[in-house]
DNA sequence: ATATATCGTTAGCTGTGCTAACGATCTCCC
DNA sequence: GGGAGATCGTTAGCACAGCTAACGATATAT
């Protein structure tokens, strides 16, 4: 509260952000089997091509045996595949199937529908802003990343 | 992703950004036994003077089962006392203890304090950009509240 | 050949979210 | 007054996401 415009109530107002947005933004999976976090690894997979669930774990900032779930939960409804590697019979690969594809763009739509429908309410000029507040978002993620603890 | 600027894209990168800050400030939650619901809640508790639970879990866009184990994590924890309404008995109200102001500051500055780090680094007018992006964010996700579904 | 390291899985815990069903209470209306 | 129905919070039971610890299988290094 207070003057509003310090680092620490902007760290705060955007922690508060995002939570509100992703509570929103959940009530749009009813049914549909793809929560946030599977549609997130989803897309990993999906774009980023095939690769290990070690890999997968690492790129979605989660420990193995929660992938191994999330992928599990992705394989039992046909959207993606293990497959083992016969070079290093350690690893899995996980690529996604054609379903997986289509049930990405069909649960993107969902998802985002809501979220898409109010940001093309902005007008031009808040478009651009809300690009770039974004960007810096990703920048700030991406920064806390390295970051020891 | 194609050309990256239409809106869908642009909804697409802030849920995925969205994700990856809470995956990525959760890690600072360890062992404090406030997590982002909970540190929510109390938030609101603390700012919003007491209120009914109901009208808590409304707030917190939450359902009222949820809400009640959300608020029986934090009264186990001494942060919050729920308290009768003598004139409706079917009503509890909700108000933050002293320990609850203290943890919720507490609990604040530490899952906050990575991001407002990293916050911190950037440039004066990266800041304002930023404050901009976080409003329209806000201003996005009040505009879905009202929505049908 | 043996020791060590790595990979993915399993088991088991906590927490968040939901719906359905209930008991208690209040309100409305006869 | 007294019963019918609405409202509030809780309980029970489900699915999912996150973690650590422990394991088996495999690969690598000594």
């Amino acid at each position: 509260m207070t003057k509003g415009h310090e680092p620490e109530e902007l760290a705060d107002q955007l922690h508060s952000a995002a939570i509100h947005l992703l509570r929103q933004l959940r009530k749009e999976d009813d049914g549909s089997g793809l929560s946030a976090p599977r549609l997130s690894a989803l897309s990993v997979v999906v774009f980023g091509g095939p690769l290990t669930l070690g890999e997968l774990a690492r790129a979605e900032q989660v420990k193995p045996p929660t992938m191994t779930r999330i992928v599990s939960g992705l394989e039992k409804d046909g959207l993606v595949k293990r497959k083992g590697d016969p070079r290093d019979r350690r690893l899995t690969h996980i690529e996604a199937t054609l379903k997986g594809h289509k049930a990405l763009a069909a649960g993107r739509a969902r998802r985002v529908k809501k979220l898409a429908s109010a940001v093309r309410q902005l007008e031009r000029k808040e478009l651009a802003e809300l690009r770039r507040g974004v960007q810096l978002v990703r920048d700030v993620v991406a920064s806390m990343r390295g970051k020891p603890a």
